[in-house]
RNA sequence: GGAGAGAUGGCUGAGUGGCCGAAAGCGAUCGCCUGCUAAGCGAUUGUACGCCCAUAAAAGGUGUACCGCGGGUUCGAAUCCCGCUCUCUCCGCCA
């Protein structure tokens, strides 16, 4: 959510940026709501004033045993319209909430402009492609090897879930303690465990709701919604807080499973792995004081690509142009894995820096030390990474020719010292 | 799921209709005192949203709201009534 103060007097800048973006807003909306709540609470809060005045004096007069009747009948015209008042000005401020809270993060300066993933500049690339003689998809590999059954995943809860069998399952368990590991060993991070349900409060504080509420699982008759991913519980550790300036930053990882609903993804990545209805990742979290969070935002990556550097696979960062930018970020770098099987590099984190815009809505706030002041803090999160799309790149770029998958060597101690996924007798 | 108790500022905790944005204590900050430390003394100590003033901004002045959340009663609600949420205790059930 964006400052509404800062909306009111950068209108046509916040509109240019919005077009970068690819969004067309009704602002002049806004502009009319704006003045229509501050018409209504300037009236309002005058009526209430004059309301506690004469109250006081009503009490005054009882007091003194004093006659009150005239005082207490106009006051009781005044309430009625001050209830009035109050009527319409929810209704507003309502219609002006729901309007901000559809408004997209402003995009960094350094953000390129562009309209789609191919605008999106290559900041740097690691390693290099592996000579894979007619690799194969992982989905293949999975299913030759036994350990990746999409069959049975579909029977048990339909399509976009996947069964893990065997050394499968075992993987994707040692991927999940190796990444969360070294974060927390190596980068600083508290290691969380948090609620895999979340309620539309912190949906909507990290920017879920309410504008994409397709893309989630609710629970019927209840607040709860399956978390699309741990940054909203981690997020939300701090909602309506206020941090002393020493608590930041602060680094958190998570492990949860994710579940979204992929509404309006039918027919893409319909086959493996890739796009699933639940998947499992490991997300790092920062709150950061403003000043800082940009530095935060390049180490976050880093920590991000330590992983695949460790697991020795080949990829490259990309920052997203304005018009690829997700709605709370301001500046986000994606790491793109090379699957060798597919031939494309495909997203495997996403690390951003929401800047105020989480905070804002989220409430989450820190006292300046050395002004007293409170200011909202930043907040950031990364992939570190996703665990299924992980095991994908690992399937395909260690494949050997005769069916089999080496394990790479960061990941041995975590898999019992085996070195080489065989198929199944 | 059943029965009961509770939710007040950074913390402890008073407050059962007007003099309460809220006593007192603790903590914190600043100042004084002191050979140092401790103790003592004094002052300050919430957030949000308007308006005025000013403007690069801040500060300042002023008003309104906020005592778990939402509604109601009343001229007036932290205080009375209703609904909800959460916490604690006991019972039941369960990993």
């Amino acid at each position: 959510m964006l400052d509404i103060k800062y909306l009111r007097e950068n209108l046509t800048l916040v509109e240019e940026k919005m077009k970068l973006r690819g969004q067309q807003i009704a602002f002049e909306r806004f502009s009319a709501l704006d003045a229509q709540r501050r018409a209504i609470l300037q009236e309002v809060e005058s009526l209430r004033s004059e309301r506690n005045k004469v109250s006081k004096e009503i009490g005054q007069k009882k007091a003194k045993k004093e006659d009150a009747a005239d005082l207490i009948a106009q006051m009781g015209t005044v309430s009625d319209r001050i209830k009035t008042l109050d009527e319409s000005l929810k209704q507003t401020e309502e219609d002006l909430q729901r309007f901000i809270m559809t408004v997209p993060n402003l995009p960094h300066a350094s953000v390129a402009v562009g309209t789609c993933s191919e605008a999106n500049p290559v900041i740097r690339t690691w390693g290099g492609k592996p000579a894979i003689e007619a690799p194969k998809p992982h989905w293949e590999l999975g299913e030759n090897l036994g350990i990746l059954d999409f069959t049975r995943g579909a029977k048990i809860a339909g399509a976009r879930f996947t069964l893990y069998l065997g050394a499968g399952a075992q993987m994707e368990r040692a991927l999940i303690n190796f990444m969360l590991d070294l974060h927390t060993s190596e980068h600083g991070y508290i290691e969380v465990l948090p609620p895999f349900m979340a309620n539309s409060t912190s949906m909507t504080g990290t920017g879920q709701l309410p504008k994409f509420y397709e893309d989630l699982f609710k629970i019927e008759n209840m607040d709860y919604f399956l978390i699309p991913t741990a940054e909203v519980p981690v997020t939300n550790i701090h909602q309506g807080e206020i941090l002393t300036e020493k608590e930041l930053p602060r680094y958190y990882v998570a492990y949860s499973p994710c579940f979204r609903a992929e509404a309006g993804s039918y027919g893409k990545d319909t086959r493996g792995l890739i796009r699933q209805h639940q998947f499992n990742k490991v997300e790092m979290v920062k709150f950061t004081t403003p000043e800082s969070s940009y530095d935060e935002l390049e180490r976050l990556t880093l920590n991000a690509e330590e992983i695949l550097k460790r697991l020795g696979i080949h990829y490259r960062t990309v920052s997203l142009c304005s018009g690829d930018l997700g709605f709370s970020s301001a500046k986000t770098y994606d790491i793109e894995a090379w699957l060798p099987g597919q031939e494309a590099y495909r997203e495997i984190s996403s690390c951003s820096n929401f800047e105020d815009f989480q905070a804002r809505r989220a409430g989450i706030r820190f006292r300046r030390e050395e002004t007293g002041k409170v200011e909202f803090v930043h907040t950031l999160n990364g992939s570190g990474l996703a665990v299924g799309r992980t095991l994908v790149a690992i399937l395909e770029n260690y494949q050997q020719p005769d069916g089999s998958v080496l394990i790479p060597e960061a990941l041995r101690p975590y898999m019992k010292g085996i070195d080489r996924i065989t198929p199944a007798g």
